[in-house]
DNA sequence: TTTCTATCTTTACACTGTCAAGTTTGGTCA
DNA sequence: TGACCAAACTTGACAGTGTAAAGATAGAAA
């Protein structure tokens, strides 16, 4: 019977652990702070305890990016489910889980949407459901499409949402003292979108 | 007479050349590889002597970004220079320069627009012509705008192509066996823009 | 029991930002 | 002219950092 308590040499679930302790020190002290030897710390181990599970700093940082976009695609699902089931309101919805999660996780989505690596692109290859990639192009789907397919428009509501979301985080979309505020969904209505049928 | 081939110890204009490396720095080895020790030596100083000019490593990433932020401003202003004088192919200009400056310059405009501070947006108090800004606002302006007035315009445009040139960049938008390419002005004519009167 | 392997620790090293104190330089002022 | 001074830069030091190598431990396997 495993016990958790009894102090081992074995952790147990370092890897793991080491994960959520580098998003704690992410969300308390911005990116500067995720540090190979804190989140050891945190987790009670020696300072080199992290490279036997992960390929140094940088393996971290994907293992977190990949954790943080399983919580990316849970917060847009849970808005989308939450919402009406037709076409706008869920993409709507989906809009603001992509934008609240931004806001509510600045240091984390910063560091998730600044790797290279795969993120939203790839995950259509594993024919795993439920991730943001698919959670975008199901939402954008009930839309009529132009010439391009649906890339276009997938692209195009991705490319609005993504680039809002991060300059409203970096502060520089905000509401100024003589014009109007601007809302995400005052935008989102300029594209031509329509229902398809 | 200054004589700058003469070794003295005062390098004569070491702020400049510190940014100069440090925006080389950037290019060669992406953002881990700008250290505040390596500008030194590249500029021929010792290691602290960046210290009497910049207030630490994020002050002289304050000063690389504005530096950036007038290469960025270039960048847009001459493609629009070199663009038919109507308003739909200035911002199909505008806008490609701000691609274009995002993909041969990947690490200094994600240093850029990962710095919360001014950027963009405070650019219009000093009533200084040709910041980023003031070009986005200006290339915007011939366009009808709705009952939000052109800051939907601007946001809109902005947020477009901003999460474009990002996704772009960190390879998450591209061309895909089975489905068509899509370039951004297929995306920029999705947005309901029509030339005012 | 003995052995083995994954897991973690200890030790060490090069590199980083930053601080404090010392040194040089170019100009200023009496 | 000559003493002085402030700005510019150097030197030295220190705490953190990532990373590698070697050692210690524990849990399972034989």
């Amino acid at each position: 019977m495993p016990n958790t308590t009894l102090k081992s040499h074995h952790h147990g679930n370092l890897r793991e652990a080491l994960i959520s302790s580098g998003i704690e020190l992410l969300e308390e002290g911005g990116v500067t702070a995720l540090t190979l030897r804190k989140c050891a710390a945190r987790a009670g181990v020696s300072h080199a305890a992290p490279a036997h599970h992960f390929e140094g700093l940088q393996g971290l940082i994907r293992a977190i990016t990949n954790r943080g976009m399983s919580m990316f695609a849970t917060a847009m699902q849970d808005k989308i489910d939450a919402a009406d089931n037709s076409p706008f309101p869920r993409l709507y919805a989906m809009c603001e889980g992509y934008l609240s999660f931004f806001i509510e996780h600045q240091a984390l989505s910063n560091l998730m949407f600044n790797q290279k690596s795969e993120l939203m692109t790839k995950s259509t290859k594993g024919r795993s459901t439920n991730t943001a990639f698919n959670i975008l192009v199901s939402t954008c789907a009930p839309f009529k499409h132009g010439p391009l397919g649906p890339q276009a428009t997938e692209y195009a509501v991705w490319s609005l949402i993504q680039g809002f979301s991060h300059l409203s985080v970096m502060g520089q979309i905000s509401c100024e003292p003589n014009r109007l505020q601007v809302n995400f969904s005052d935008l989102l209505s300029m594209l031509n979108l329509q229902v398809a049928q």
